[in-house]
DNA sequence: GGCGAAATGACAATCGGTTGCCAATGTTTG
DNA sequence: CAAACATTGGCAACCGATTGTCATTTCGCC
């Protein structure tokens, strides 16, 4: 069996290998493999056969090469390590595989630069490119996209393709929650001043706030980190509010962590409402309240939507937009607002 | 400004746009570029001077095409979203960039055959790969070391370079701590039947186990997702032990959580010990006692003996095994064993 | 001043495919 | 039966870099 190889050493087969094989041009071959219909049946059925003797798999970078077309997608997101991200990352990779695309997953670690810099790097090495929570500017971005395919997540700049959590109107439901519970005085705990989904979700909540007639603060701003919490705590216990609405899970964790510590009780004393529901936000302690939403499903979207620009065939005119909903997970961190101890101050 | 720009329409510079604008061949361009030592240093600085200009990016594939090198290393891990990649991954990541490769990183969801797939089709896309917790046989991973350079996480196969995490020794500790707390009825809740780890672990397990006089029982196999905590938990419940070692964190939280379910105090009732001290082992309830590495770094070493194997200039002989210290973090998880109710069965 | 060695730059082949173009073949139709 | 057409296969250029070879230049040295 072994012994039946030619004599092509070692070194992976080619298609001039297997056009020797069928004498044929190796062009044939290419064509045989790559458009079919352009090739006579029984011809391209001994290529084929010929292929899988030799168990020939295609040099991507000889095709990207003399194509164009490099077959990988990019997937940048600020912080590989933040559990957000880890559904998004899965979504991306299962609708890139089925769709016969590799991810390149890169970890701009929170950095415009890095985002920039790799984003050259892939304008040659990537068909196309999703972007998770960028920290690019508006006009940055928009050049960026400009220059090769590209879908944002969770950011939204007019003419780039995004896919759009809709926190904003979850961040509703939670201060409708909080108000029922009794609250009046909430703090929103910001996360990056360069985070554009904290923004949207601070417009939005001091609107509703607005019309509510509570008071709710704003805080921070705070790294998304866990270790950002403690700080987050102590302000908010500073500033005597009963109940936060943090900018993400990692925060609200952190502020869970630290009240303990300071012994002060979630969610006798404090309330505290996370946003993503991420890996740990079911088993912390108290179980996080929080903002959930389809995050792998965004990301199979984002690529779907990515992919529909790439390859703008059958289908009708390109989605550029699309908002994934988003509903408050009530758990154990937030209760009742304590009894009016003071007057506002 | 802007309009200093040459003909060269938008299309990315290459080095002959380089060398048309220094009047020099392409390929001087390419050798002051990568040798610089073997061109004129006027010449040189004239084209590096050129390059900036025309901000020239190398095309990757065309590089690695022609020179056989692509400057990207694979990452293969079974499972994206098992926290405790993430420290991995962020580990190698930061040492392939600093040293100027690329990562590709791949999530093999845990299938040998997606695993062995990725190989043959990173075998012409990356210098080398960092395999952790592979699935593959000995001799699947041998017979595909012998293709490409390869480092294994977690996995030691005689003739595989490997980073391997110490975790017998710390599972002594954990044994020891158990002991010490009064504990004589104890179980192992076992990973996957392919991870050498849990093979590992249990073997060491079971030989303290002897020498100390004690009963250690094997339960499982269980996945490694929090998800399989339940059926662990119940169990553990039924074979009357009173602490468990659960084969990684995931387990272990999945336990508390079911035991929690079920009204069984941790660690009152029950003591449980996971491993790897992923994110969230600290803000569980109660906060798991655990084992803990420096994962990050057992990510950096990986990629510092593959890159060693790829460019193996001045450096003595290459190192082949790298052993990570592992050691017992005491949490709230675990605890005095409760009095005795009923003798063995 | 002239010789040889070292330094330097240009040319061309090469990596492994894709693709435009043309020729050869086969088929259908008038 | 021939002409027009459709189908198929092969040649060769090309993608953007690297690299071996060789001619030329420069320089030092006797």
């Amino acid at each position: 069996m072994a012994t039946t190889q030619r004599a092509a050493v070692d070194r992976p087969p080619t298609i001039h290998d297997i056009a020797a094989l069928c004498g044929v041009a190796a062009s044939t071959v290419s064509r045989a493999l790559s458009t079919p219909d352009r090739v006579n049946i029984r011809t391209r059925q001994r290529i084929e056969a010929a292929a899988a003797q030799l168990n020939y798999i295609p040099n991507s970078q000889a095709k990207a090469l003399s194509s164009g077309r490099t077959g990988a997608v990019g997937v940048l997101v600020p912080d590989i390590t933040n559990p957000f991200y880890f559904d998004l990352i899965r979504g991306t990779q299962l609708q890139l595989k089925a769709a016969g695309y590799t991810q390149l997953l890169v970890d701009t670690e929170e950095s415009d630069e890095v985002e920039a810099s790799t984003m050259e790097q892939l304008r040659k090495s990537a068909d196309g490119i999703v972007v998770a929570a960028s920290r690019l500017t508006d006009e940055a971005l928009l050049a960026a996209a400009a220059k090769m395919p590209m879908v944002t997540v969770n950011r939204d700049v007019h003419g780039v393709p995004a896919v759009l959590i809709d926190t904003p109107s979850a961040t509703t439901q939670a201060l409708d929650h909080l108000i029922s519970l009794g609250h009046t005085r909430i703090a929103y705990m910001a996360g990056p001043l360069t985070s554009q989904s904290s923004t949207r979700r601070w417009t939005t909540l001091s609107e509703a706030a607005e019309e509510r007639g509570v008071e709710v603060r704003l805080l921070g701003p705070f790294a998304p980190k866990t270790q950002s919490g403690a700080a987050a705590a102590d302000a908010a216990v500073h500033s005597r509010v009963t109940a936060c609405i943090a900018f993400n899970d990692l925060i609200a964790i952190g502020m869970l962590q630290r009240l303990r510590e300071r012994g002060i009780r979630v969610p006798e004393d404090m309330s505290i409402v996370g946003c993503d529901d991420i890996f740990g936000a079911d088993f912390c302690n108290p179980p996080l309240s929080t903002m959930a939403s389809p995050i792998e499903q965004a990301g199979r979207v984002a690529v779907s939507m990515l992919l529909a620009q790439l390859n703008p065939l059958a289908g009708g005119g390109t989605r550029s937009r699309s908002v994934m909903p988003t509903h408050l997970k009530v758990r154990g961190s937030t209760g009742p607002a304590p009894a009016r101890q003071d007057s506002l101050t």
